[in-house]
DNA sequence: GTGGTCTAGACCACG
DNA sequence: GTGGTCTAGACCACT
C-alpha cells in the first residue's frame, strides 16, 4: 500500500492525499510522466470511496501538477514544488511557536528534532527497497 | 483580548478555542479558581457565533478542566495539563518527520526553530500591547 | 425558480450552473455583496442533487468570482468578468463556423441573428419586473 | 486527414465524429454510394480508439445515414439531412441568444458574423493544404 | 481497464 | 438556518 490516511485528523481525506502526493514528488518517488494510481485502486488501498481520491487528483490536477491522459488515468505532470516545502517550513514554525507557548522548553523540542532526525535517516536508506511496489502499469 | 483564531485552518474552531484555554493554563497564565471570560464575551472578542465558545466551554467541561459555577460563569478547576505537553510534543514530532520526507533539510528546521525561540521570547513581553488589535467585526 | 438546466446537454449540470451564475452577474442581475441561493435551496429549485449545485459553487470560488460567509453562504466578490465575454464570442464564432460549414448559408443565419436580437430587446425590458424574485436574504 | 476533434470539448468525441461526417454529408463532399474511411483508419487519422469510432459508425447507422457493406466497410446511404440544417441554425440561435443575454453587444456579434465569413470562404479554399498538420499521435 | 457525473443520505461545523 | 465531507452505487465516455 502506498501510504495511509488519519481519519481522527480534522483535515479532510481528500486533503491529506493531496498532500501526501506532495510528498512523494517532492521526495522523487514520483517522477514526471509516471501514472499515478488509479483512482479507484487507490481508494481501496487507503479504504476511502473513489469520489474522495478522484476530488484529491482534481486538486493537483487543478495545481497543474498532474494531469489526465484520456483513459489511461492520470500522469505526473511537473515536479516544480518550491511553493510546497516552503508551506511545510511554515507548518514547523507554527507548531513550534504553539508548543513554545504551551511551555515546552526549547530543549525538549531539540531533542525530538534530534530524535526524528535520527529517525528518518534511517527511513530514507530503507525507502529505496519499497519503490518497487509502486510500479503501477506493471501489469499492462 | 485574548487570543485569536485561525479561520482558515481546518481545525474547527471549537477545538481552537478548546487548545488556547489549554496553553493558557500550561503557561500559567490561567490559576485554579480563575473565572474565565463569559461565553458572550468570548465570543464577541473572538468573533466567532456564542454557541461555539459554548461547545468549548463545555468540551473543557468534560474533560474537567473547567467547571460551571451556576450563575457566574466557568471557572478553572485544575491545572493539570502534564498530557497538554506530550500531545504538543508528538505533533512537532509529526511535523518535523512531514518536512524532512518533503525534502526539507535538517538545516532549514534548525534555522526556523532558532527564529522561532528568538521571536516567542520578544512575543511574550510584547504581548499584552497587542491585545487591542484583535477586537474585529465587533460592529456586526 | 431562478434558471433551468438543460439535463439532456452534454455539458455537465454543474458547468451549467456555472455559466448561469456567470451570466447573471455580466447581466447585473447579482451584484457585488449579493448572496446567492443557499446551495440546497437552489438544487431544489433546479430540481438537483446539493452535491452538484455545491461543486458549481465551489468552482465559481476558486475562480475568484464568489466567497464564502461563515455559515452565511455565498456572497458575489467580483463583477469583473471581462473574459467571460470574450469566452462567450468564441462560442458564437466556433458555431457560426461550424453551421457555415453545414451548408446553412449567411442569409439564414442573419435571419436567425435579427429575429433573436429582436426577441432579446423584448426580454431585457421585462427582466426589471423580475428582479424582486431573486432577492434572496428576504426572510433574513 | 478528414477532420479534428476537439478533446477539451464536453461533447463526447463519438457525438463529434458523427457530426463532423453529417456536415461532410451536408457540404456535399459526401455523397450517395461513397465510402467512408475505415473504422481503424480514422480512428488513427484522428487520434481515438477504434471503439469510439466504431460507436459513431453504428449511430449513423441506425440514424439510417450510413449502412455496412459486409465485409467491404460502410457506405452512404441518403443525403436526406434536412433537419441537421435546422438543428445547427437551431444552436446559432441558441448561442446568439446566450452572448446577447452575457452583455455582448449585437455590434461585437456582427463584427464576428463578418470575421468569420470572410475566413471561411478562405478555408474552404485552403482546406486541403492544412490536410498533412492533423496527423499528430501517429507514432504512439 | 481508465476517469467523470450525479444521486441520496449521513454526519459535522458554524451562526 | 448555512456549507463541507464522505459513502455507496448507478451510469456514461474513452482506451
Amino acid at each position: 500500500m502506498w501510504f495511509s490516511i488519519d481519519f481522527s485528523s480534522h483535515v479532510p481525506v481528500y486533503k491529506q492525499i493531496v498532500e501526501k502526493i506532495m510528498v512523494k514528488v517532492a521526495q522523487g518517488e514520483l517522477k514526471k510522466g509516471d501514472f499515478l494510481p488509479s483512482v479507484r485502486k487507490l481508494a481501496e488501498d487507503i479504504g476511502v470511496n473513489f469520489n474522495t481520491v478522484s476530488r484529491a487528483y482534481k486538486e493537483l490536477s487543478t495545481m497543474g501538477i498532474i494531469e489526465i491522459q484520456r483513459g489511461e488515468g492520470y500522469i505526473l505532470k511537473t515536479e516544480n514544488l518550491k511553493d510546497f516545502n516552503k508551506q511545510v517550513l511554515s507548518e514547523v514554525k507554527q507548531i513550534i511557536k504553539k508548543a513554545l507557548n504551551a511551555g515546552v522548553s526549547p530543549e525538549e523540542i531539540v531533542k525530538v528534532f534530534e530524535e526524528v532526525v535520527g529517525r528518518e535517516i534511517y527511513d530514507s536508506k530503507s525507502r529505496k527497497s519499497e519503490q518497487k511496489l509502486q510500479s503501477k502499469k506493471s501489469g499492462k
